[in-house]
DNA sequence: AAGCGCAGCAACCGCCACGCC
DNA sequence: CGGCGTGGCGGTTGCTGCGCT
């Protein structure tokens, strides 16, 4: 066998492919390629990757290097792609906010890079995981609890420390970050650990959690009174809190539905509203749990914060029920929080629950928030509802309705999200697509800044109170992806504008949350 | 100047899920 | 059903630059 090398190029600096020309014993002749490149990327070696992702699209990466010149493994040209060549890329360090959301990101999701990089736009995975990485290093070289942001002022937990509760009853302040350090007392969903723990809490709920599947494990709050529960238009009609004397009139609840699902069920509305811009709403999805209901209660439950140079209407948050839309729901579909507490329901379940837990527990869940987003936009986009058995849509007027009508259809997430104004979204979806990153940007762009404030309001009052309960179990999307894309809705209806006003963000699953 | 530790970053590796045959 | 290819994800390693001693 001769070996003759055609194409000496072989892993040079420009990271050519090496051909080597293998003659056989009947002069039959094959090229194969030799050792592929590894280490940093050339500039050259970048080219070569835009130009081929350019002219034929991402995915099928090992035929870029048989295609190309390239010296690169399939996996390196996704590699190089998703982390440092493809658009919309952002560079450079993590912001306050960003580093924020990492790590209540990762209170909520553990080592869950990728899932954390589909919710910060621009960032990849990669990058929150060094990023995470260096900081667990950091705040165990320094001794810091993990999840208290050093920015913060530190608070010291004590037997003392106020632990929020939804009476209303203590109203001291404390930061986000303040209740993932204080709150001792509940055993809250933990999904995965960080290898490195340092963070007591987490270590004696690891300890105390049961083996139920990550995604599975229900949430505990025996201090906590019944909670009330929701319809799917809850989360859209955040409650004024001026029922609790303690509140400021500023402060409103957010109540989170409670997917409380015996069939699942994937609908959407989409709306026009005059001056809406795109948005979309939290993924409700169902849950997959093996406990009992009525051992599943969980607060969950924030404030919206306040932009008053918003142009959101607060009829976004009203909207009623629609009647098309009760008849899509079916009959044992509820939105509900504790059933065995009806009467401590603040609002009646649009229809009455016939919950088997069996069913409950056949659940999968779905991606996130975003995902879920970017799959219907660009599955609207590009007229994949085919795939979709049994789905359906309806015009009512400038409503438009789609939804599966069979559970087995059911991708189990229900989305709702809003058209802009007079366009229909079948048409509207393309160019939702081409401007997801610009809505996700969007998102983000606001989101950091309403997560401002959590400091220096330690004069305000009752900042924890008037907070409820509700059954909630997230498998560990839906609680989070809501919370941050929710808060960007701002409270138009506040009557009482205090430019200094905090807010605060409540929320579930986060590891020591009291 | 040299050595060291550290942070930040980039890239590789192994494993796994999924689809196809 | 199993093999194979492919892509995705998380863990890990290695390199580089910087500051400090």
């Amino acid at each position: 066998m001769n070996i003759t090398t055609i194409n000496d190029a072989s892993n040079d600096e420009n990271g050519l492919v090496s051909m080597i020309s293998v003659s056989g014993g009947g002069g039959h002749s094959v090229v194969e390629e030799v050792a592929l490149k590894k280490g940093p990327w050339t500039t050259t070696e970048d080219a070569i990757l835009i130009d081929y992702v350019t002219n034929h699209g991402e995915g099928n990466w090992n035929a870029v290097q048989r295609n190309t010149w390239l010296a690169r493994c399939g996996k390196s040209c996704r590699l190089r792609w998703a982390n440092h060549l493809r658009p919309n890329l952002k560079k450079g360090s993590f912001s306050h906010d960003e580093e924020k959301l990492i790590v209540l990101f990762h209170s909520q999701f553990g080592n869950k890079w990728a899932r954390m990089a589909a919710l910060l736009p621009g960032r990849t995975d990669n990058e929150i995981k060094n990023y995470w990485n260096t900081r667990v290093k950091r705040h165990h070289r320094q001794g810091l609890p993990l999840y208290l942001d050093e920015h913060d002022q530190p608070t010291t937990p004590t037997a003392s420390s106020p632990c929020v509760t939804p009476t209303g009853s203590n109203t001291n302040t404390v930061t986000d970050f303040d209740f993932l350090h204080q709150n001792h007392h509940h055993h809250h969903t933990v999904f995965k650990l960080s290898p490195v723990l340092d963070h007591p809490i987490l270590e004696t709920e690891l300890h105390h959690h049961s083996p139920i599947s990550p995604k599975a494990q229900p949430s505990h709050h025996p201090p906590f009174s019944s909670p009330p529960s929701y319809s799917p238009h809850h989360f859209m009609d955040p409650t004024p809190s001026n029922s609790n004397p303690q509140l400021s009139s500023l402060s409103f609840t957010f109540q989170k539905p409670t997917p409380v699902l015996d069939s699942a069920l994937r609908f959407k509305r989409y709306r026009s509203y005059p001056n809406f811009s795109l948005y979309h709403l939290p993924s409700i999805t169902p849950y997959s749990t093996s406990a009992p209901l009525d051992q599943i209660a969980d607060l969950d439950a924030f404030r919206f914060p306040q932009q008053n140079n918003s142009s959101f209407s607060p009829q976004y948050f009203q909207t009623p029920l629609l009647d098309y839309e009760r008849m899509v729901l079916p009959s044992n579909f509820v939105f509900s929080s504790k059933l065995e507490h009806p009467s401590d329901q603040l609002s009646q379940p649009l229809l009455q629950p016939e919950v088997k837990h069996h069913d409950i527990a056949t659940f999968e869940t779905n991606s996130g928030l975003l995902g879920d987003f970017i799959f219907d936009a660009q599955a609207l986009a590009s007229g994949q509802n085919s795939k979709k058995r049994n789905y359906f849509s309806l015009n009512e007027g400038n409503d438009v309705f789609e939804g599966y009508q069979n559970f087995e259809d059911c991708p189990l997430t229900s989305t709702y999200w809003f058209s802009t104004s007079g366009v229909n979204p079948k048409e509207e979806a393309s160019d939702l697509s081409k401007s997801m990153n610009e809505d996700i940007s969007k998102f983000l762009t606001v989101m950091p800044s309403t997560m401002q404030g959590t400091e220096g309001n330690n004069n305000s009052e009752a900042e924890v109170s008037n907070v409820q309960s509700s059954t909630v179990i997230t498998d560990d999307n839906f609680g989070l992806d809501m919370k941050p894309i929710a808060s960007l809705f701002p409270l138009s209806n506040a009557t009482n504008h205090n430019e200094n006003q905090g807010y605060y963000y409540y929320w579930d699953n986060l590891p020591g949350l009291c």
